[in-house]
This record gives C-alpha cells, structure tokens and sequence, in this order.
DNA sequence: CATGAATGAGGCTTCATTCAT
DNA sequence: CATGAATGAAGCCTCATTCAT
C-alpha cells in the first residue's frame, strides 16, 4: 500500500504493477494474491488514503471553543496532513479522477471523510447556504481545498498565509 | 479536433488514436502527419477548448454596468459554455488532470483564458484577497467553477439555482 | 480424484490445480504430496476411470447365453455406465485427447479394459474382421461407442433405442 | 493459415499466438490484425480444414457407378486427404475437440461437409439405418473414419488394407 | 499528402510449483 | 505430512507509431 502510494504518486496510474510490486519489494505475481485486479488496488489505495486524510483531520479539535475555531482546526489538520504526506496527496489526487474507482467507493470514501462533513454541516448552519445540499457544499469546500494546497506546493515560503487566506475565504463563503 | 473531443469525452484519455482517426473519418496514419504525437493531439486539444472557453466566456458583457454585473455575466457565460457543450467539458476534464499536457501548454492555456482572469483581477481589487496573488484567487475560483458544474450535472433541476448560489459564494470570496 | 473428475469435467483440462485442491478439500500445495505434477494427476485420474469403465462393462455378464447375448449386455454396461457418470465420462473424454496422458499410460489403460477386448476379440473370431488387429476393430468399435453416447446424450428421449441401433450396427460390422 | 496448421499440428492447441506469427513471417501484433482473438483464428481455421476435406471427398466421384463405387471414392478421396495431410489431419483432430470452436463453426462447418453427409444419405437409404437420424449415422461413421486413419498411421505398411476392411465395415452398417 | 497494414514493446493476469512454517 | 503464501515465467492482447505505396 505504501508502495503503490510511492510509485503512482510518481509515475500516475499508468504505473505498471510490476513496479508497484517491486517497490513492495514482492514479485509481480505476488501482488495478485492480494488484489485480484489492479483496479481492486486503487481502489483500495483510494479508500485507505481517504481514510488517513478524514481521521487526521479531526486530530485535536478543542471541543469547547467556538465554530470558527473548531473548522479552523480541521482547515489545518487538513492541509497540514496533505503538505507533509505530498506523495500520498498526488497518489489521492490521480485517484480521485480515475475511472477505475468505482462509485461504491467513492461512497465508502465519503463515509470516511464524514466527520470533516460534519464541521462544515454546523459550521454553514446559519450561514447563507443554509438550505444547499450539503454535497454541494462539501464539494465548492473540497474543491477549494486542493487550489490552496496546489498553490502551497507551488509557493511553499507563503504557505501558512495562503493557508489562512483560503480558510477565510471558506469562512465567507459558508457564513 | 471535434472529433478528438467526442472520443476523450467518452472513453477518456487511454482512448486509440485509431479510434479517433476514425472518428475523424480519416485513417490512423494520418492522423501523425497533423500531429507527430499523442500528446502532442491533446495538447491542442487541451489549447483549443480552454480558447473556446476562454473567448465563450466573455461574450455580451455590459460594459456600464457594475463589476458584480459584468462578473455574473462572465460566471453565466462560463457555465452556459460548459453546460451546454457537455463533451467538451468532460474532455477538457481529463485534459486538466494529464501527465501530458506540458507546463508550456498550460502557460498558454492561461494566457487563453487571461480575459476572464481580467475581470476576477478587478472585481477581487478592494476585496479581502486584494494582495494575493491573482494566480491563487484565479485557482480558487476556477475549482469552484469545477465543484458547481459537477452538481448542475447532477443535479439538473435545481442548475439555475445553483449557480447563483456559487456566484454569490464566489462573490463573497472576493469581495 | 472424484474431485479431480468433477472439476476437469465442468472446466476440461485448462482447470487450475488449485481448483481441484479446494475441490478436494485439501490446500493446493498438499495436492503436490499426492502428485508430483499436474499430468501426473491426470495420467491417474485417466487410469482410474478406464479401470472403472473397464470393470462396470463386465458386470453380470450371462456366462450360458451366445456370444451375441454377452456383448450386448457388455455394451449396455458400457454405456450405463457412461450414461449414469456423465462428468466421469465428460473428464475421460477431455483426458482421451490430452497430451499429458503419457503412451504408458494409454497402454497401461488399454490392460483394463482388456476385458471389453475380450468380448470383442471372441466375437469377431468367425466374422468378417477375424484377420484384424484386434486393436484396430476395438477402436473402431470404441469410436463407435463415442458416437453413440454423445448422440443418446443429445437425444435422450430416444436413447435406448439409439444404443440397440448402435450395437445391432457394431455386430453388423463384427459378424 | 499455414503457418497456423503447422504449429497446431505439432505443438496442440496450446500453441503461443507468437509462435504461429513467426511461422507465418509476421510479427505476434500482426496476427491480431487479422483475427482478433486467438479463438477466433482457431475458428478461422478449422473452417478452412473442413471446407478442404469436404471438398477433396467428392473429387472424381463416378456419376454412373453404383452407389457402393461411389461412397468407395467418397472414403478413399476422404482418406487420402487425409493420409497426405498429416499436418492439416492432426490441426483438425486437435481443433475438433476444443472448447473454442463455437457451435456456430461447428455448424458451418457441417455445410462445408454436407456433401460427404449426402453420400451417406443416399447410400443408407434402403439399409437398416434408413430411420435413423442422419446426424447420427453420420456421426458413427465419422467416428469410424478417425479410428481408421489413426490406425493407418499406426500401421503404415498396411494402411490400403486398412481402409478396405474398414469400408466393408461401413457398409455393413448401413447397407 | 493520405493510406492502412505492419510492428513490437509492454501491460495485466494466470497458474504450476516450491518451501518455510 | 499439511499448509498456503510466494514465485516468476509465460501468454494474450493493445496501441502509438512507422513506412511503403
């Protein structure tokens, strides 16, 4: 898993199986003992990182203070996962377009990354898009997310101001 | 061309050049005496349709309105485009993520679009993002525009509305 | 071995070893203390169906009655069997062709079904093929057999009568 | 397609597609050009086989002869092909029972022999299997055929005697 | 300039067999 | 003796690209 992570972070799902399994450091024939397809690996990959991003976010939220500061958390719990595991960031980002991950996991993904769903659920509570589906919502956020890492990868020395640049944008959009 | 954005909409980037040939309606061997590459097909492609966006959006703006105004105008164009040339949108989708399209492609690609950017640049010029970089506030608004047209797809009944929605989500953010 | 005769019957020859191992309820590496290879499985598994098609055509033959009387009831044997076993019969006529069956073993399988040969060898001792190689009339008359069986199967309404036809032609050919 | 007859010949159906392309001269991709599956040359090619031996039967067949000369020539021709086609015989044999060959060839191939199978009709008609489904002399006497030429093979030396012992017998079945 | 047959490298996957436990 | 994970060779097929016509 790790290695598949390494290896379509950097050569993209085109990467041959053969070297996801030698980066595992198994033989070729080996990896399809555990994933019967190389799809069945991606998607399994997909879920995985989805996973670690949607638990790593909720690190540390302090439970008493008020909204803002409790999504501001979560803002940098997930940027701060993201920008220091850059490899599992571009292994997420080639998966979240491919047509091999199917729409059951994307489902079970959006399980995974419940609990960010639910910050911004409360946040937007009594905001102007109080009455949008909270999809869409999560997904102009979601969307939002990538530009400001993309652009803190390509800026890292401003990283940090971008970071809060974008999170007060989050918080105009959604208050 | 037409032709290329039919098949990359339907059958995504790993689609046969011999596919598109024949959608063409000319023989894969010819296809490499209008193009010596793959890549190369897509990276004009990929320049092709962000030109076409580019230029779609900036139809009938009212120039003595204010900027709110003119932006709508942009944002509604902008999406109109898209939701009315569906393959297009699906193919410059895939173009966006690819490993093929170069850097320099992309530079152009952003000069193509640089009439948009124009008028993000002055609508966001007493805003909050006033001192970012316009490449960022650009970047953001361009993954919202993405995040929006996905749900108008998907949820086509309500489109009109949310567009609006994400307009003044938009505005928020920049102003 | 009757897991063996199960899968090669449902899936011919091409059947993954580990497949008959599941089959047999054994792990796949335990199949290889039995045989040392594939083909050694099949060359026993070759060897026991002929053994029993050899010995189930023998039964209750009537020791007083002609000659005609005895290999009639051989050949209904013969064909009760194969009728009653249909995936015995539908593996050792995968396994006929096969070739891993080593010549040995072929020999070794014409030994039992010698006794069929017997029948054959005194019923063509007066008639018109008596000169023969009495390897040469018993294929013939086994060829038949196939023939015979693969139509009683393709027509079973009628397969009783499809087997007296058959054997009054094999008698014809014989006597 | 000769090429393809001689590698099945002497290597079974098992053949890699790469080793019929290098006996055809052309590379391993260019035998996809042709056929798209290694199935569908199979195909291809026991059609081919089929159609030859149907074809080579009804050489020379004396119109004014009695039925016997003529089915005579019929099983002579039948067998010389065959005897003087060792390659084409034994592709075919192997072709024959393979699970690739789909019931349509099967099918068409039985027109590609419809004039062997007329003989047959004619010559059976005022026999003892004048009520039998014509299918099903056919099939015996087909059958009868296989064991003959393998024993001419076997028994070169003897192979003309062969093929009149087994004609007479063929004759007694259906006449 | 157009054609389309030919190329061959490369990818995914299967499976008989081995071997450490 | 049983296990079952691991192996890696081998096979089928795809497809971007070339080139003789």
């Amino acid at each position: 898993m790790a290695a598949a992570t390494r290896v379509v972070a950097s050569q993209g799902l085109g990467a041959p199986t053969a070297t996801i399994a030698k980066e595992a450091g198994i033989s070729n024939g080996s990896l399809f003992t555990y994933f019967d397809t190389k799809a069945e690996l991606l998607n399994a990959l997909y879920l995985e990182l989805k996973g670690e991003l949607g638990s790593a976010a909720l690190q540390g939220v302090p439970v008493d203070s008020d909204m803002r500061a409790q999504m501001l958390q979560v803002w940098r719990n997930w940027l701060h996962w993201t920008v220091f595991s850059p490899e599992k960031r571009r292994a997420l980002k080639h998966l979240s377009v491919s047509e091999d991950i199917t729409p059951q996991t994307r489902e079970a993904a959006n399980r995974l990354t419940a609990g960010i769903a639910a910050y911004i659920e409360r946040s937007r509570m009594n905001g102007p898009m109080r009455d949008e589906p909270i999809a869409f919502v999560g997904s102009l956020i979601n969307s939002m997310s990538e530009a400001t890492i993309d652009f803190m990868i390509l800026d890292p020395a401003n990283a940090e101001r971008h970071a809060m640049t974008a999170f007060e944008a989050i918080w105009r959009v959604i208050t």
